[in-house]
DNA sequence: CCGGAATATTAGCCAGGCTAACTTAGTTGT
DNA sequence: ACAACTAAGTTAGCCTGGCTAATATTCCGG
């Protein structure tokens, strides 16, 4: 019972619930969702085509499509065109998408780093060591 | 730098973000979706009313009633009166919704069993030493 | 130059949130 | 005793965010 994978995995489990109910609570009321700061972040390099947001959100064409529109219509990416390949839609931060993907990156940052500084030096320490298996978790 | 709140609030959310790209994958495709799963989780103590369930899912309740009107559908929850107070109406469930419950959990344990056994014992050790401070995280 | 592959978009569906408005039932105060 | 308030649920209508199927366009290979 000292090392079970199946009874780690339920508590595993229930923590991830956790874990997501306190980020449905962090996100809400922000200015952009959860999903449209997560593409705002995958610009921030510079211009990216619709195939390659849509793979690294892990969602089909169609969704991605819908996501850029609001983001467009919000005026926070803009689209444009491969002149090497006339099929291709590019997008890319607006001068205003940029500054509102650093004004909400700052709030979420400071959020958790609230929640950071109630712990005790040694569970950072703790929850800092895990962070790299969990980030292992999925790529099996 | 070396016990940075901000510099590892940086680091969570990214591992958050992954994690819950790795839960989107596991859930899509089971024969309940994840907000039911832990619905009928909620009922597996016996019957509960409606605002009780809208609370522990941190949902207001016409969200609640909805999902419990696809659940009755489905015939996995049947819904009761408390004879103490008729406004209040109770849920619980069925045969079915039990069996359901338990393979949907079966399989979701089994999944992340699966996930971490692809670890080693130690980091499995850091994994779960870790859980506690996170689930302590947004009880503040 | 024609047929298949690749890139996007549109349309239409579903789950799962929300608020506002409504009903019904208990509770309270005079 | 009853009017007014409060509590519990539901309904209606809206939004986001997924999906698939169907459609345009464009590119490329033979």
């Amino acid at each position: 019972m000292r090392d079970d994978p199946t009874h780690l995995a339920e508590q595993v489990s229930t923590v991830l619930r956790h874990l997501v109910l306190l980020l449905r609570r962090t996100v809400a009321g922000q200015p952009v969702t959860s999903q449209q700061y997560g593409v705002l972040g995958s610009l921030e390099g510079g211009p990216r085509r619709m195939t390659e947001l849509a793979e690294e959100h892990a969602v089909q064409l169609p969704t991605m499509t819908v996501q850029i529109n609001r983001l467009e219509d919000a005026g926070l990416v803009a689209r444009g065109s491969d002149p090497a390949d006339a099929r291709v839609r590019t997008v890319e931060l607006t001068a205003e998408g940029r500054d509102r993907l650093r004004a909400v990156r700052q709030a979420r940052i400071a959020h958790l780093t609230r929640e950071l500084e109630a712990l005790t030096e040694d569970e950072r320490a703790t929850l800092a060591a895990a962070l790299p298996v969990l980030a292992k978790l999925g790529r099996s």
